[in-house]
Order: C-alpha cells, then sequence, then structure tokens
DNA sequence: ATTTAATATTGACATATTATAATATCATTA
DNA sequence: TAATGATATTATAATATGTCAATATTAAAT
C-alpha cells in the first residue's frame, strides 16, 4: 500500500488531538455550550445563568464547576456572588467560530 | 433582580445547543478527531485510516460508524474498500476552525 | 469453490457521564 | 446569633461510552 500524503492540518493536529478532544469534550453538552454562549456577553452569577439555562442549581454549580477544572471559564467570588467568566480568548474563539458556522 | 442583556450569539445559539453539542461530542475524542483531520486530506480507506491512527481495526470502524451516524462522514463502497470522506462543508470549517485556534 | 483481504458487527466488561435529591458552606441581613 | 440567600458538594441511580476479542460479511484472487 502506497504513503499516504498527510495534510498540513493532520500532522500539527496529531499533537493536539488529547488536549483539543478535551475541550471539546467539556463544550459537548447542550447545557455546557448555552452557559458558554451566555458567557459571551460578559462575566454572571451563577444565579443568572441559572435562569437563562433553565437548569437546577446543581446542575449548573456542577456544570460550572466542570468547565473551570477543565479552564474554559474562571470564577471569582464578591461578597456572596461568585461571578464567572470566559478568560481564555481560544475559547471565545470557539464559540465565535461555531455561531458563524452553525448560526448564520 | 435586573433582566440580563442577550448577546446574539446567546440567542441565535439556544436554538442549536442541541444540534451542535451532538456534533462536538462525536467529535470530542482524540482518535475520531484524528480521523477527521486525515480526512480533510481527501477520502481515504478504513485500512489508511487504521494506519495512520494507530487505532485497531474494530476501533476504527466503531468510530467511522458513530461519526456516519451523526453526519459528520460518508462511506463509498467501492470494490472491496470503504472510502470515508467528509461531505458536510460545516465540518471542514469546523476542523479549520481549531486549526486554526489551537495549532497556530 | 476455497481462500484471503477488507470491513462490519456483536458481546462482555470497565469506565465515564448525566440527572437529581439531599445536605453543607459561607456571606449577608434581621 | 438566628435566619436567609447564594453556591458547592456529595451520593446515587440511570445511561452512555470506550475497549477488546471474537465472529460475520463481502469482494477479489487463486
Amino acid at each position: 500500500m502506497k504513503k499516504q500524503a498527510q495534510s498540513k492540518i493532520e500532522k500539527n493536529m496529531r499533537q493536539k488531538c488529547d488536549l483539543v478532544a478535551r475541550i471539546l469534550k467539556a463544550l459537548a453538552h447542550p447545557q455546557r455550550l448555552l452557559i458558554l454562549c451566555t458567557l459571551t456577553a460578559g462575566e454572571k452569577t451563577v444565579g443568572q445563568i441559572e435562569k437563562s439555562c433553565e437548569a437546577s442549581q446543581s446542575a449548573v454549580s456542577q456544570f460550572l464547576n466542570r468547565m473551570r477544572l477543565e479552564g474554559l471559564v474562571n470564577s471569582e467570588k464578591r461578597g456572596s456572588f461568585v461571578y464567572y467568566k470566559i478568560t481564555d480568548p481560544k475559547v471565545n474563539k470557539l464559540i465565535q467560530s461555531l455561531y458563524k458556522i452553525y448560526c448564520a
């Protein structure tokens, strides 16, 4: 069998597959995705996210925690509220891309 | 609590979250992602994919089947070989975006 | 008609994910 | 300090996913 041509994408992505797949996995849930979209407008408290996503408090807290562990969002406590936001510009770009591809 | 501003992304993505999350989920595995990257260079047979991804025959077949069911790839049998390729331009765009964001 | 190569399917098992309810923590206010 | 509101954690059951070995199917070659 002859040697296959290897695309630039294949070659460079090969080393990043584990990382990128992890990130995609963290994104790959209807409500987690919606939470991130919500956060593109700026930081929000857990309660605000809860309302806009119509998910239970516990679920939202767990989704946020998971995404925090994967580095997709950051949290900051101010008073009795915890504010979440997207800090990694890559995540913003990814959401933007998804929007362009699937909503335009 | 005051009404929250809703971003354009949030508003439009809300209806697509289920769909997009499904697609991301199908993508969110190191080897499935690598397979797709491999296919950006053009169609390949199962055997070729097997080699370039260093996964077992059974695993590759199952990964491909799953992605076929999710509409990420198409298969065509010619002779005794089955050729897989990406047909949906959205999938190509998505891989391109991932490449730009995480490999550039 | 048998054999071989390419691919798909099946079954069994381990692990991961999701949803949900209950409880805990911590800051604020009464 | 007791009560309340905001958030986190834990436990658990249901479901989905990944892995691997074995077997089945199909087309081509002998």
